[in-house]
RNA sequence: GAGGCUGUAGCUCAGUCGGUAGAGCAACGGACUUUUAAUCCGUAGGUCCAGGGUUCGAGUCCCUGCAGCCUCACCA
């Protein structure tokens, strides 16, 4: 940016930022606020479109020149952002955008009056406006307003986007995200839609009778997952905290205080790497049914995706990327044996096989727990191939320290995961609720397995709750940010994110 | 954390073999009352991501750093 006029900051103004504030002060000096104010009964630009049919039209007088048919439509009034511009003369047309869609103006030098006149002359792209009009067709059929009266609602005085490309550059479309909104295809559009899928999540656990909490963020022992948390302080207890990583553990606690159906949908913090699909904080759903159990919760899971994929007004086959994901219900089940010795063709029990293999692939195998080196190879070999929506049934118990165990096999823990694209998008349990057991859990780590990296996090507070009763349940996990994914077509969870984690720019 | 790619005008992008920094849009001045990525004439606009090195000479080659994207790792 080029030093040409200092601002009233004394911020050094590019050559665009001058012209512009050059005609905010014109605007002063006609008496209009470039910064606009209250300004009612606009019509949405997409309803305004929809008085199309209003509009009447009567064949040309016989005295007109030039043989115009004549049209009376309905008088509307919009406003929104100024996205393109054509001055021809003593006609202006310019495209008008709200969030809900665009419409062509023209404004006549004639036919608006010296003082709209002038202000129209001052108008940039992105400033925003209102107009009052008559909704009309030009002579080419472009539905347009014919502007009567023009209100001035803000200035922008930083030019916008390229008026054909918009933004491109993944990185200054998630730094400047309002401008993604106003000038990126779909963007809106997308997040909106995010919007609908919460909502309608929302709606189908309330219809269903769960009740919606709020549990806490800010976490004495951050637990419920396998994952490191962030570290913060409260000043005044002069104490450790750490933000939540998991709805899990407090949301069990309302179990015991007979909350029978809960369900918390909010922000969890992970302090892992960042990917494509991983953002240090993301959206948990966490469901939780006393008397239920994991298969209560794949049936809830399959209402969930359905309902929020209707909501979106999509059909149940999707296309996500070159491929199509078929929603229609009910989803495919398979045990994790099962798909263990599909994909690797190795018996689930032939302990020395797997290891042989998992030292192929390159893992250590020394000192660790033999189920934790078989999902080491399940999540190598299987996971990645499992197009789905497949559930993933009866996982190795050794690895589930928060799931209570298959009755009669106590090596089997009644667990699945949604598998779509390879993504795990949900994860759900049979409720572990043996508080004996739980706190053996919590104090046995698994050989090979460093703590932070295991599920099983010392909580005498939650098994003291354990103790005091917790009804047997179903417990469900939806990955929010993933299934936005699914059911928007990005293959990046920062495209499904308003504002994902970046350094701070560079002061180059 | 590792590897690959990218970084040039407000935006989108060219820039050949190392030899004076380019285009379109946007901006500024002008023409135009049915345009629509308006058109036409003219003008202006640069810390080539930052720092170092090689060279007579670096946007271009080399090194270091910063940021983003992709792949991998961790993880959901």
């Amino acid at each position: 940016m080029t030093g040409q006029q200092p601002s009233q900051t004394g911020r050094d103004v590019g050559m665009h930022e001058a012209a512009r504030r050059e005609k905010l002060s014109k605007l002063e000096a006609l008496g209009v606020d470039p910064w606009g104010g209250r300004f009612d009964d606009h019509q949405a630009i997409d309803k305004i479109r929809q008085r199309e049919a209003e509009i009447v039209t009567s064949p040309p007088l016989a005295d007109d020149p030039r043989q115009q048919p004549q049209q009376t439509g309905p008088r509307v009034r919009a406003a929104g952002r100024v996205v393109l511009q054509r001055k021809k003369g003593k006609l202006i047309f310019l495209d008008l955008q709200d969030w809900s869609g665009r419409i062509q103006v023209m404004i006549g030098q004639n036919q608006v009056g010296q003082q709209n006149w002038e202000v129209a002359l001052l108008f940039d792209l992105g400033d925003m406006i209102g107009v009052d009009g008559e909704l009309k067709r030009t002579r080419t059929g472009e539905l347009t307003i014919f502007a009567e009266q023009l209100h001035f609602l803000t200035k922008s005085i930083l030019p916008p986007p390229e008026k054909h490309h918009g933004l491109t550059d993944p990185e200054l479309r998630q730094r400047m995200r309002y401008l993604d909104l106003v000038h990126s295809d779909g963007a809106m559009e997308r997040f909106l839609k995010r919007t609908k899928i919460v909502q309608s999540i929302r709606r189908t656990l309330d219809a269903e009778g769960y009740v919606e909490i709020e549990g806490p963020t800010l976490h004495t022992i951050a637990g419920g997952a396998a994952a490191r948390p962030f570290a913060t302080h409260h000043n005044a207890l002069n104490m450790p905290l750490f933000m939540r990583i998991a709805l899990e553990l407090h949301l069990k606690r309302l179990l015991v205080g007979g909350v029978e159906r809960v369900y918390e949908l909010g922000r969890v913090y992970r302090n892992e790497g960042i990917s494509p699909r991983h953002n240090p904080e993301f959206t948990m759903l966490e469901v939780y049914q006393a008397y239920g159990n994991y298969e209560t919760m794949m049936d809830l899971t399959e209402r969930i995706i359905l309902d929020a994929i209707a909501a979106t007004g999509q059909p149940q086959q999707l296309s996500w990327g070159d491929a199509t994901i078929d929603f229609t219900p009910p989803f495919a089940r398979k045990t994790y044996d099962e798909l263990f010795a599909e994909h690797t063709g190795i018996e689930p029990d032939d302990h020395a096989a797997i290891c042989r293999l998992a030292e192929q692939i390159g893992f250590d195998t020394s000192a660790k727990h033999p189920d934790v080196v078989k999902n080491e190879v399940f999540e190598e070999k299987v996971e990645d191939a499992l197009s789905g929506p497949l559930f993933v049934l009866d996982y190795p118990a050794s690895i589930c320290p928060l799931t209570k165990r298959a009755r009669g096999r106590p090596e089997i823990a009644e667990r699945f995961e949604l598998f779509i694209q390879g993504m795990e998008v949900a994860n759900a349990y049979t409720e572990l609720n043996d508080p004996d057991l739980q706190e053996q859990l919590f104090r046995t780590q698994l050989e090979g397995q460093k703590e932070e990296d295991s599920m099983a996090k010392m909580d005498d507070d939650f098994i003291r709750a354990l103790r005091h009763g917790m009804p047997p349940a179903g417990g469900l996990g939806v990955g929010i940010d993933r299934l936005v994914m699914l059911l928007t077509n990005m293959s990046s969870i920062r495209e499904v994110i308003l504002f994902p984690l970046l350094r701070p720019e560079s002061e180059h």
